[in-house]
DNA sequence: CCGAATCCCAAAAGATACTG
DNA sequence: CAGTATCTTTTGGGATTCGG
């Protein structure tokens, strides 16, 4: 399988390109005399793949996108995730608004989580990006192999 | 903007769904008596989540894109990446057939990281998560803001 | 039942110095 | 130039305890 150089010129479009140069947040490091904050804030990348890399957030968000879910229930279905970081992961996801919560004052209290509609927007390209490593596994692996044997 | 409840039914087909049951190990390492690797081999999403999560490899991977690059210039592109970093990074991508190193013997030595096709067609659905993410932004800052004044 | 607060450990990652 | 080796700092995340 001898791989050739691929020179299909373009992968990403212009606005991808430039979201992507905010990633990196270097420039503003730079030219920021005193470093007020380190924006996270005005970087949307950093946004969205610091949720969709995390251990929990995507399970949540897809464990959510089936039906609401109370606190203990979601953890139960989560599974292994400690109501510490279910806590936190919830709160974060809370707070960029993909999940609502309602508290409802019965007693004992029970809490609703839920996704918002910016919440099942963002699993469209989640999905679609999960279903392109779905298919690149094979190829991923063998890859994989190939580069163990070469050079233990 | 009072939110009601997002009641579309289905966001994620069934292969995402799928493939991110997988995403949890929970079930293996419940069943393995001693865990013979916790396989990380054996799950798609976690294997490419990995690599979108981290840091650094999605902005080799954009920097590379545009066209291949040595590991010097690389760094230079990319910013405020250790050397460290970027050879973890690129081993990782290289070893998962992601990008290719090529090794050129002259003195002193260069080394030129390229994007594999396998690479390239990593970006695609990359690209639309990052569309996504820019479009979505404002609405996370949004949601931040309202979040963060209601309940410092 | 839902969560906050604290402690503590292990892994990730930056800084620095050295090598073929 | 293109890394490796070592050290230290920072972060993530589990366990436990307490409160509303």
């Amino acid at each position: 399988m001898t791989r050739e150089h691929p020179s299909n010129p373009v992968v990403l479009d212009a606005t991808a390109r430039q979201v992507l140069q905010v990633f990196s947040e270097k420039s503003t490091a730079l030219f920021a005399p005193e470093a007020p904050v380190p924006d996270m804030d005005n970087c949307p990348v950093r946004d969205v793949l610091a949720r969709v890399g995390d251990k929990w957030s995507l399970l949540i968000l897809v464990t959510l996108s089936q039906k609401p879910h109370r606190f203990s229930a979601l953890q139960r279905q989560v599974g292994d995730i400690s109501k510490r970081m279910l806590t936190q992961s919830l709160r974060m996801l809370e707070r960029d608004g993909l999940v609502s919560r309602q508290v409802f004052p019965t007693k004992p209290p029970s809490v609703e989580y839920a996704l918002t509609a910016l919440g099942e927007a963002a699993l469209v390209p989640v999905a679609a990006l999960l279903d392109w490593a779905a298919g690149a596994h094979d190829d991923i692996r063998a890859a994989r192999r190939r580069y163990d044997a070469e050079a233990g």
